[in-house]
DNA sequence: GTCTATATTTTGATAGAC
DNA sequence: GTCTATCAAAATATAGAC
């Protein structure tokens, strides 16, 4: 009995600095980052949060390894097998709800490169190239089927998720540039439209579509 | 004459440091860089940076400003004016131009948009309105003479910024992304045409073409 | 303008009582 | 598991000789 209770507390405790700690990560990057602060976010004093993770290092790891996982679920439902127009539009409306409901993580991730990517394994680095890889086949047989016009598949995918990523990492720019307000549901469904509508009306040969 | 000579050294070491603080604060943001290595970097000693600077914050404040101007001198030529096709492709070359010639100013200003954007001031967010709201004006009104089809015009200006940005600020994934080389000029044009392409294919009317 | 020495504060991390 | 007290190292910033 007393053993469980222990696993629900650490289990607690570990998701609440991890959480601080992802928030914290991602506005002042690893240096920056005061494990004091990271505590004060907890809500958990300093010397507890050291009973749990050994190190800064530790907390920042486990941290990017929770963040990479997290898209991996999120994202592994996308598979681009299907007809071109409707998995680039579920794929672009998945990731801008990865970025309206979930922007610390992607925010964490963009300082990290901004670090240089150190910190990312090379299992991580090589689980992003074997994504990006199999995506790209994908597009090339769809070109090669003449579903869509002749692009190049690296810099499409590139774009697609430089523009998701863009209304997670750039909040303040984006609110200027849409006039000021919040970001709101509506927001992301207007960018979800504009990404999608734009790319598949460049994308979709002229002559297949009016089948 | 030694008033001169005085202001010659100025000149260079006060460029020297902030060249140096540029690429500090972008790779470890303002908490996480340290004046000793701004020092190190500019290969000038720490209480030299202390003579030309006052404080971190002023250096940082300097580091941004300075930025900020690069980009709109850069960016000046790129009016809107002209037909939607070239003015679309320049806009995009232009910014891939920056984002290849200058990723540290890029990754300097990311880096303060994560941090939540506080250091920059009211005029210069006020400056980034503005020039976006002229923007969408330009294009509202390409929309209005069916020179384009219908299209949100801010989150096609976000779309742009986004796909653009991402190759400076996110070179790491971009590179294996692209399979793991350094990026090159050719990387650069392809991009370039990639974007340009897909996007203006989404947007010129199709019965406009062909003229 | 340049640079050594140093005051002062804050940090990551630990020891040890409860 | 929780938390107070504290250390050693490192940081920002300054004083003052050259």
């Amino acid at each position: 009995m007393e053993k469980l209770q222990e696993e629900r507390i650490r289990t607690r405790n570990v998701r609440r600095i991890l959480d601080a700690a992802t928030e914290v990560f991602a506005r002042k990057g690893f240096d920056g980052t005061r494990i004091t602060e990271i505590a004060e976010a907890s809500g958990l004093p300093k010397a507890n949060v050291y009973y749990y993770f050994g190190s800064k290092d530790d907390i920042y790891r486990a941290a990017i390894a929770r963040l990479i996982q997290g898209w991996d679920e999120a994202l592994e439902e996308i598979a681009l097998e299907k007809d071109p127009a409707e998995a680039f539009t579920r794929y672009v409306t998945a990731k801008l709800r990865l970025s309206h409901q979930h922007p610390t993580e992607s925010r964490l991730f963009a300082n990290e490169i901004l670090r240089g990517a150190e910190f990312l394994t090379e299992q991580e680095r090589k689980h992003i190239r074997d994504v990006t890889n199999y995506r790209v086949a994908v597009i090339e047989a769809w070109i090669a089927a003449g579903k869509i016009v002749q692009v190049d598949a690296r810099h499409l995918l590139i774009m697609l998720w430089a523009a998701t990523q863009f209304y997670a990492d750039f909040q303040p720019v984006v609110r200027d540039a849409l006039g000021n307000r919040n970001l709101e549901s509506a927001d992301f469904d207007a960018a979800a439209r504009c990404i999608a509508d734009t790319i598949l009306a460049g994308l979709i040969p002229r002559d297949s579509e009016p089948t």
